[in-house]
RNA sequence: GGUCUCGUAGCUCAACUGGAUAGAGCAGCUGCCUUCUAAGCAGCAGGUUUCAGGUUCGAGUCCUGACGGGAUCACCA
């Protein structure tokens, strides 16, 4: 990117004028310089009032006299008017112009220049029982666009995800397998693989409900009611017994934790078990990573990490960092900082959650030199890893103070949260095809596409799916937590996606049936339409708002802007002719004009994971 | 109960991080296709920003409190 942009140039003039007019000094970027309201004449509003106390002036009195100077000093202004403390400022023609221009002759327009740093961003992190959903869907988005913003914003940008490929879960589909699927495999059953595998996770459940319902009635289960007095809620007391019934008296509870003990041991044939349904699971996912556009430069495995802390665990405690308990357990203590004591080792030794963190941190650091990590988890989470963070910075790692938790809302559905109990969860294979196939429909409907080839056809429908499923989902700020209706996800028209690559589909129509350009029309003296000005104004932030989308990891910000710049583009295009317009100065003004929005639109929402179409 | 977080139109979301009379979309109602793709445009209607105080030139935004949601507080991950 080069030269600067035309808000940067008034913050430049305003800050020179008041250094010459009141001999006051401040700084051109902290000269507060807004878009003007529609209600009132210009474009850029400067606000005065933070400078009243300094110079010790009313509002009127430093606002007359700065827009005198502005307009006498430069030829970029045309015309100011004063309303209460803030001054607006109507541009020149000639300054539209030259920024139009500015744009245009910026190869790298909103791509800022290599900064030499590292930034690894981890997302999407499943687990290999079930295949992914919703959720995973938001996480996705999430990490893949602040992926491409980052290298927007001239970082080397390291896409990484941590399976979670071990523990009980995984063992509750392997033992299911095992026993009830007389040898059945994806191939065999024609179910995609990781689909498949949640098949016997569900499976598993089922038997073990039915176990457990059995149990119930049982004489066993009857004392315990006895003796914890809970005749009366027997049921309520079922429900929150579970996962004690499953680790003390489930029969193929046993059998998943043995399954879990060989496992750990190294057993040849559940290590031959766990290696080939993971594979599955692993073969599924990349299905629909590539459906969704998505892929990692490096994966971590859970199951070659959950060692790693250990050792500085114990390194710390030498150190008196951390302390150990007198059953051998060690924790550090965070009170002081207003969280709790949190454990990290097991009274036998072994390693929880943080501890992988910690080792993991560790790791990524040495194996990339990372400058700053981002985990990309649900807030949720949020509890443990400020606690993680905390830890990193006592330990002194280097990289400490540059770790970010991209904290998103959960997904929720018009009936409330997912509940795989009550089979809500939405999966993401089945949504990634409803909405492929509703663009289909749209399309089909809307006609205007059959000379296309059906690869062409079929890529398009994907484009306009696709986009309209990820512009849902991206458009809400990622703090909130956010409910996703259906039905609103396939919408084709309003604040979405199709909206947004229509408008850009319109302009490429235009480009097509434009033959040859003459390039010698010299439309300077052009007159501007206000909605011309309002174009160039909306292009001319676009990199300000990849840096705010970025700082703010908010992607969000970038789909609102795409979808007011094809708005802004929508109501030109309907009151403004291009090809049959007035002048040919207008109409090769326009052209370029527009050749710059729709590389804008494009642009942004590449950032975002979405295609643009050439025709819809 | 402790900590964190959210509360904006019937619904889903914005509001440039403290700036002007709080904006969009959906849903509802009116108009506009022999003219560059109507997945569009123009318009109507919809609000005491949960409530009560405070801070200042100025508060949806900051501080305090209340009410109402959510998350989290395991030798689970």
């Amino acid at each position: 990117m080069q030269n600067r942009s035309i808000v940067q140039i008034i913050q430049e003039k305003v800050a020179q004028c008041l250094a010459s007019e009141f001999n006051f000094t401040i700084e051109p970027n902290d000269v507060v310089v807004n878009e003007t309201k529609k209600e009132f004449d210009g474009e850029y509003t400067v606000v005065i009032f933070p400078f009243v106390k300094a110079l010790k002036m009313s509002p009127p009195q430093i606002g007359e006299k700065l827009a005198a100077a502005l307009i006498n000093g430069s030829d970029i202004f045309k015309n100011s008017n004063l309303v209460a403390g803030f001054l607006n400022l109507e541009m020149s023609d000639s300054a539209w112009q030259t920024e139009l221009l500015r744009v245009s002759q910026d190869e790298s327009f909103g791509v800022f220049p290599k900064n030499g740093k590292k930034i690894m961003i981890e997302f999407s992190s499943p687990n290999t029982n079930k295949p992914l959903h919703l959720g995973h869907v938001r996480n996705i988005l999430l990490g893949v666009s602040s992926a491409l913003i980052y290298e927007a914003l001239g970082y080397e940008v390291i896409k990484t995800k941590i399976i979670n490929d071990r523990g009980i879960a995984i063992c509750k589909s392997m033992y299911a397998w095992e026993h009830y699927s007389n040898g059945e495999t994806p191939e065999s059953s024609g179910i995609k693989p990781d689909h498949f595998v949640g098949k016997y996770y569900v499976k598993f459940n089922e038997i073990l409900n039915e176990e457990y319902s059995n149990w119930q009635k049982s004489d066993n289960a009857n004392a315990l009611i006895e003796t914890k007095g809970a005749q009366a809620h027997r049921e309520d007391f079922f429900k929150k017994y579970k996962n004690n019934y499953f680790n003390e008296y489930s029969q193929i509870g046993s059998a998943t934790k043995q399954m879990l003990l060989d496992w750990e041991d190294n057993k040849e044939e559940t290590i031959a078990l766990w290696k080939k349904m993971n594979n599955w699971v692993y073969a599924g996912f990349d299905e629909t990573y590539a459906k969704m556009g998505v892929n990692f430069d490096i994966i971590y495995y859970e199951s070659e990490t959950y060692k790693l802390g250990r050792k500085y665990v114990e390194e710390f405690v030498e150190k008196g960092l951390f302390y150990r308990e007198e059953d051998g357990s060690i924790w550090i203590d965070l009170e002081d900082v207003n969280l709790d004591k949190k454990i990290l080792l097991r009274s036998d030794g072994t390693s929880v959650y943080m501890t992988q963190d910690i080792g993991t941190a560790k790791q990524r650091y040495e194996d990339y030199g990372i400058d700053s990590m981002v985990y990309v988890v649900a807030d949720e989470q949020n509890y443990h890893f400020k606690a993680l963070f905390e830890i990193l910075k006592r330990m002194g790692e280097p990289y400490s103070e540059a770790l970010f938790h991209l904290s998103y809302g959960m997904v929720e559905l018009p009936t409330g949260r997912m509940k795989s109990r009550e089979g809500t969860i939405v999966d993401a294979d089945d949504l990634i095809a409803e909405v492929i196939s509703e663009a289909e429909n749209s399309v089909k409907e809307k006609g205007g596409l059959e000379e296309l080839t059906d690869d062409q056809k079929s890529n398009i429908y994907k484009q306009i799916g696709l986009g309209a499923l990820k512009y849902h989902m991206i458009k809400v700020n990622p703090k909130k937590k956010m409910i996703f209706d259906p039905k609103e996800s396939v919408d084709m028209q309003g604040q979405t996606a199709p909206y947004i690559q229509n408008a850009f589909v319109r302009f490429k129509s235009i480009e097509r049936k434009l033959g040859e350009l003459k390039t010698d029309i010299d439309y300077s003296a052009y007159t501007l339409h206000p909605l011309e000005k309002d174009l160039i104004q909306s292009i001319s932030k676009y990199p300000e708002i990849v840096k705010e989308a970025g700082q703010q990891f908010d992607p969000s910000a970038l789909a609102n802007y795409s979808y007011n710049l094809a708005k802004q583009f929508h109501k030109f295009y309907q009151e403004l002719r291009i090809i049959t317009a007035e002048s040919e100065e207008a109409k090769q003004f326009r052209i370029a004009l527009g050749t710059e929005v729709a590389k804008v639109l494009e642009k942004a929402m590449g950032l975002l994971g979405i295609e643009m179409p050439e025709r819809m």
